[in-house]
DNA sequence: ACCCTGTCTAATGTCGACAATCGACCGACA
DNA sequence: TGTCGGTCGATTGTCGACATTAGACAGGGT
């Protein structure tokens, strides 16, 4: 029983800390996710989690029912949990969703930007476009994420940012390693600029379909990568 | 201990009755709801219901984090689950982005649609104005959710029909006791029409249009009869 | 009268054990 | 040799009991 790491210190900082074993759960099968601990395909048992981090299975099972909601794992009754392996047009379709999501997120509030928004959002743009020169891919995706948390958290449509956020999460989480490899500086630049333009010209048709576009060629490109990457396992 | 009425008869239409008990709590959670034996801001106590369906806590638990995650209840930890109290912008909202779902889903194929698949949709049409100058209300949404399976699913999707279903069941679940007091027949009639106007006109823009306006305008309803119950009940 | 505080209760959170079931393995038979 | 059927192990499904905690309630201090 290794619970003696729970409530010893650790009360500086936050005063919430993580209470529920069932949160500590999700955030070790991110991490595991994350730095490649877990792989598509693998099969994720209760057991082992519970052996892993010295608890029984009741809040693991709590914690992957969560994670199943959010498509981060593929249920098959009576069998088990597994990593999800998501086929090529699968993907596409994932990030398809997410630009009809955000696009229209994005788009129905674009009259309430303020000049100084609309400037952070140039800023965002510019610190993406450095730290991707720099190499330093997770800033970019740190920077990326706060630059979308900004353009879609001033709608304050609850269920759309629900999904948005969700399936943010799941890509996120899924396709991590594909991090890098999908544009050049000048691209990812490019592509984000494109973004505030069309927020700033107030065409909310073409908000909707620059959003949706950035979202269509960012999934065909990890669909490619991923096809590739199989290919060269098989 | 009820659990004789498992397992008992009942094999001979379906292969698969209902297997986990998870599913039949679910099933009886549903019947609760539809037929107002669970009211919204209500409490759904785990021991309660493990008592009311003679089995413990453990599949009730799996059941609710499922319908939590389908917004079917409200989570309050160490609280308790509660039958979601929405707020009229919040179910506008739910039909806000289930018509942006839903638009994309139908706007994207509309290039496929045969004929005689439109002639089906005129005819789920005509159906539901009968159903609806007979007051069948009951058989109106049975034909309603017909029309709209089959627009939909005609779209592969996952991830967007994924969203698309959770939410119409939501929506489904939570304002059946707004049903036939929406729309005269008339109206039901020339609104579906009006949608199966636009896919005949392959107009994409027009077809995204027209489905966001018709939920919109009926979340916007549904939102102002909950606001005159809620006030008669204060 | 108001607020602060300690207790108490009822609900969720967690546990370890047992039951049911899927899938792999292996041997018998055509 | 290939296929069918039974056995077996591992994993999920379910159980009842115990631990923990949010919220109600009462009592005392101001």
């Amino acid at each position: 029983m290794s619970t003696i790491d729970r409530q010893a210190g650790m009360k500086k900082t936050m005063d919430f800390v993580k209470k529920t074993y069932k949160d500590q759960v999700i955030d070790y099968i991110y991490q595991l996710l994350l730095s490649n601990g877990l792989q598509p395909g693998d099969q994720v048992k209760e057991s082992w989690l519970a052996q892993q981090m010295g608890i029984s299975r009741a809040p693991i099972r709590e914690a992957m029912k969560e994670l199943m909601m959010n498509g981060l794992l593929d249920y098959r009754p009576q069998v088990g949990n597994f990593i999800p392996v998501l086929l090529p047009k699968q993907i596409v379709d994932c990030y398809t969703t997410r630009g009809i999501l955000e696009g229209y997120a994005v788009m129905s509030v674009c009259d309430s930007f303020q000049a100084e928004e609309l400037q952070r959002l140039d800023h965002y743009v510019d610190a993406m476009g450095s730290a991707a020169r720099e190499q330093h891919h997770k800033r970019v995706v740190e920077i990326g994420g706060d630059f979308h948390d900004f353009m879609t958290n001033k709608n304050e449509n609850v269920q759309l940012l629900e999904y948005t956020n969700r399936l943010s999460l799941k890509l996120h989480i899924l396709f991590c390693r594909y991090w890098g490899r999908l544009y050049t500086p000048a691209e990812i630049e490019q592509r984000h600029r494109a973004i505030v333009a069309a927020i700033r010209s107030l065409d909310k048709d073409q908000i909707e379909k620059v959003v949706r576009q950035h979202y269509l060629e960012t999934g065909t490109k990890i669909a490619a990568l991923q096809e590739v990457s199989s290919d060269s396992a098989a």
